[in-house]
DNA sequence: AACTCGGGGCA
DNA sequence: TGCCCAGAGTT
């Protein structure tokens, strides 16, 4: 048994599915590539809920495409009053104008050309096309990539262009040929009634037997997207030190923010440390050993903000008497303060330089 | 690739 | 609160 007939078989068992528990939608079953169009925009990061009776009172409004184009934008827009993403009108409006005047008034009936009209993407093309023309285009909108990466347990990210090429390629290798528009809306009733973003109903899938993520029951895990870095925050007590002239800093060497660049010891804490704080931080004592005398005197804290985090830092200056310090001289350089400029250091540490 | 557009439902 | 919803257009 080939790829193909395996995943015609998941396809039939889907269908199945989808004949047995589907919602019972006003667009559904319909030929009228226009009522399919306008439902399909409605429906655009919008509930079944949500758009449902907005959709009734826009065909009941605008029968069909050539009322539509007649009617002024006012109209139209007074329609969609409270739906939200109002260019989804004021688009759709412009296309029917484009339907009676690029396509002479009839609803273009290829998914190439359907791109052609203003508000219509790939999903949009894809779902026309296949509902109404039985297309072979597979629609991929939020609930399939859900599904589908669950039941492939797929990891890469879903917000990106080389996941969305990834996610239309595996759509299309599941898609029924003979019946891609039953097929594209069963694999969405699935993602809105069972495979759902929390709380899946895995116990009345259909295709749980072939879902990889259940198999592992890593189902939240999926999908996994880029998503927004956490702002996350970090304390930096850092230490000037001054003996005799001279001061001591250390390579940044770690996989980790400033690699490369210099800096003076360094104390980094979970949260915001006074100097009591550090001084009982077991690293604190393997800077300064217990018995030296030494005297420290906070100087600024600065906040520091880089693109996924927020440094927090605290800078102490630190006198230290002798003109040796075996603690420091095997980790740090020991360096002339006044030659400090000579090495990288980052901005942080720049700012930190300007205010003393 | 990142931003913007919206109102609503849900844990 | 943050996430998500049968996405598309702009920068």
């Amino acid at each position: 048994m080939n790829k193909q007939s395996n995943d015609n078989l998941l396809s039939r068992q889907l269908q199945e599915w989808y004949r047995q528990y589907r919602r019972d939608l006003p667009w559904r079953d319909s030929n009228n590539p226009y009522a399919v169009w306008v439902s399909e925009i409605i429906l655009q990061q919008t509930r079944v809920n949500q758009g449902r009776d907005y959709f009734l009172r826009f065909m009941e409004r605008f029968p069909d495409i050539e009322s539509l184009a007649k009617a002024p934008e006012d109209e139209v827009m007074k329609c969609w009053e409270g739906l939200g993403y109002y260019s989804r009108a004021r688009n759709l409006h412009a296309a029917a104008r484009q339907v009676v005047e690029e396509f002479k008034g009839h609803f273009p009936a290829s998914h190439d050309e359907m791109l052609r009209l203003k508000g219509v993407g790939e999903y949009t093309a894809a779902a026309v096309a296949s509902i109404v023309f039985g297309q072979p285009y597979p629609v991929v909108d939020g609930n399939v990539f859900r599904v589908l990466s669950r039941l492939f347990a797929i990891k890469e990210p879903i917000d990106t262009s080389t996941g969305r090429k990834l996610f239309t390629g595996t759509a299309a290798a599941i898609l029924d040929p003979q019946d891609p528009g039953t097929h594209n809306q069963a694999i969405m009733e699935l993602g809105a009634l069972v495979c759902t973003p929390r709380l899946p109903r895995c116990g009345e899938c259909p295709l749980q037997h072939y879902c990889m993520a259940f198999e592992r029951g890593e189902v939240s895990a999926f999908p996994v997207k880029k998503g927004k870095p956490v702002l996350r925050r970090r304390y930096l007590n850092y230490f000037h030190i001054e003996q005799d002239g001279f001061t001591f800093i250390r390579r940044r060497e770690d996989a980790d923010i400033w690699r490369n660049l210099y800096e003076f010891p360094l104390i980094e804490t979970e949260t915001e440390s006074d100097l009591a704080a550090l001084q009982s931080d077991p690293r604190f004592h393997t800077l300064f050993p217990p018995d030296s005398e030494v005297s420290f005197r906070h100087v600024c804290r600065l906040k520091h903000l880089l693109t996924h985090r927020i440094i927090h830092a605290d800078f102490y200056r630190v006198e230290l008497p002798g003109t040796k310090f075996p603690a420091l001289e095997g980790d740090f350089l020991r360096i002339g303060s006044a030659s400090l400029s000579e090495y990288p250091v980052s901005r942080l540490l720049q700012r930190y330089l300007e205010t003393i």
